[in-house]
DNA sequence: GTAGAATGTGACCAGAAAGTCACATGACAA
DNA sequence: TTGTCATGTGACTTTCTGGTCACATTCTAC
């Protein structure tokens, strides 16, 4: 919730302020950002700062409100796949398509995984709400497979979601590690190589690494 | 590597001062954790703090090498499993004797946890050689899984590897965070629940979510 | 034009940080 | 007792932090 004044600024020098915060927090974390270097690398001065946002956090929050609304539109544009797909197909057109946004918006997002994952936030209570909102759709998404039968019967539901959060989150903070290190994100996401990475990992989710097809002996 | 002034000291009063560090790196991580906190909780003054220690990062190195001198006599102790075993049962009782571990010194991990994983470090540059060496031994076993036909053909090696790891660390730190709650921790760690939750975990790791029973339908 | 509101500014404040250093204390040897 | 050396001390410096505020500038309505 930043205040009035800084929605009324004009769009390049608020795109200003918003790049030199993500910098700053994808480099130091929330704790250990400090609005005197945003305020320095966005050219405004510390009065104009405190007229436009509460504290740092304020600015936080700000961008998560923006990256949230984002990604919104973004998978309102990207159509599901046909319906009638099985429900770990879907979590892996998900999963693909989250990527895909991750690299559109690298900078943010790095700001933004580095904060709730590395900092340990998102497991804390300040956006406990943010995570329900995932878990909850996760159980949806397993409670689901399990009516049409998808799922191991003898795995329970909460388990499951675990697993996929899990995984979700992995593959997430992967995917930034390595794209602090990749000139061109999008290509690279889109490598044959990094999907069937993905597929890999997305197989093992769903049949386990252990090797069934010699004999299957149950102890 | 603390200078020789503290390995001098007294027991009592260097258990004091660990105690003290363990107290401010769980709570405050690394980065924001304050020599000044720490000094003024186990009584020395800020003189001697730096007649023992270079810095905080020192105390930090010291504690680690507490723990991972701690950690290979509990497990040089606690035999592992009949030989013979099948890799996965191996894998199973290598994270449930980690537990284990983990529980017994509950504080000292907690405050390498939050500043390893949370705080981002385990992956940064810093512990790049204890990651080294805990992926070198995941590959090691994965080898054997693969030589012994235990583990699914279709999976690579480095993707096992990477899966075993994730587990490893998601149970780590899904137990830290639960330390924090518990009153009894070994009494928890040993409840027949705790372990059916981590035997599950496991089980999917094996297997997987998907249910393979009805019939399979390969695509 | 001019009044008045909105916006912008950076010197300034209190607090905390890491780290230093001249000096105090205590132990032991001669 | 005296001298020497290791150990202990906390006031001090420097540098940073988040945040404030009296004042300057710009914009808007008249």
């Amino acid at each position: 919730m930043p205040k009035q004044t800084f929605l009324n600024l004009p769009e390049d020098k608020r795109r200003k302020i918003v790049e030199a915060a993500i910098d700053e927090f994808s480099a130091c974390g929330l704790e250990n950002a400090s609005t005197n270097r945003i305020v320095a690398a966005s050219g405004i001065s510390k009065g104009s700062f405190y007229q436009y946002f509460a504290d740092k956090r304020d600015v936080f929050n700000y961008l998560m409100r923006v990256i949230e609304e984002e990604k919104k539109n973004f998978f309102r544009d990207k159509h599901p796949p046909s319906s009638g797909q099985d429900t770990f197909g879907y979590f892996r057109w998900m999963i693909k398509a989250g990527m895909e946004f991750n690299s559109a918006y690298p900078r943010l997002n790095q700001a933004l995984v580095r904060v709730l994952f590395t900092e340990g936030l998102y497991f804390g209570p300040l956006f406990a709400d943010l995570r329900q909102r995932s878990v909850s759709a996760l159980t949806a998404m397993v409670t689901q497979a399990r009516e049409r039968g998808e799922l191991d019967p003898q795995v329970e539901l909460p388990l499951a979601v675990l697993v996929m959060e899990t995984w979700s989150n992995a593959i997430t903070t992967y995917i930034m590690r390595e794209i602090q290190q990749q000139a061109d994100v999008m290509a690279w996401i889109r490598l044959p190589e990094t999907q069937s990475k993905i597929d890999q990992l997305l197989y093992v989710m769903e049949y386990g690494l252990r090797n069934t097809t010699p004999e299957r002996k149950d102890s």
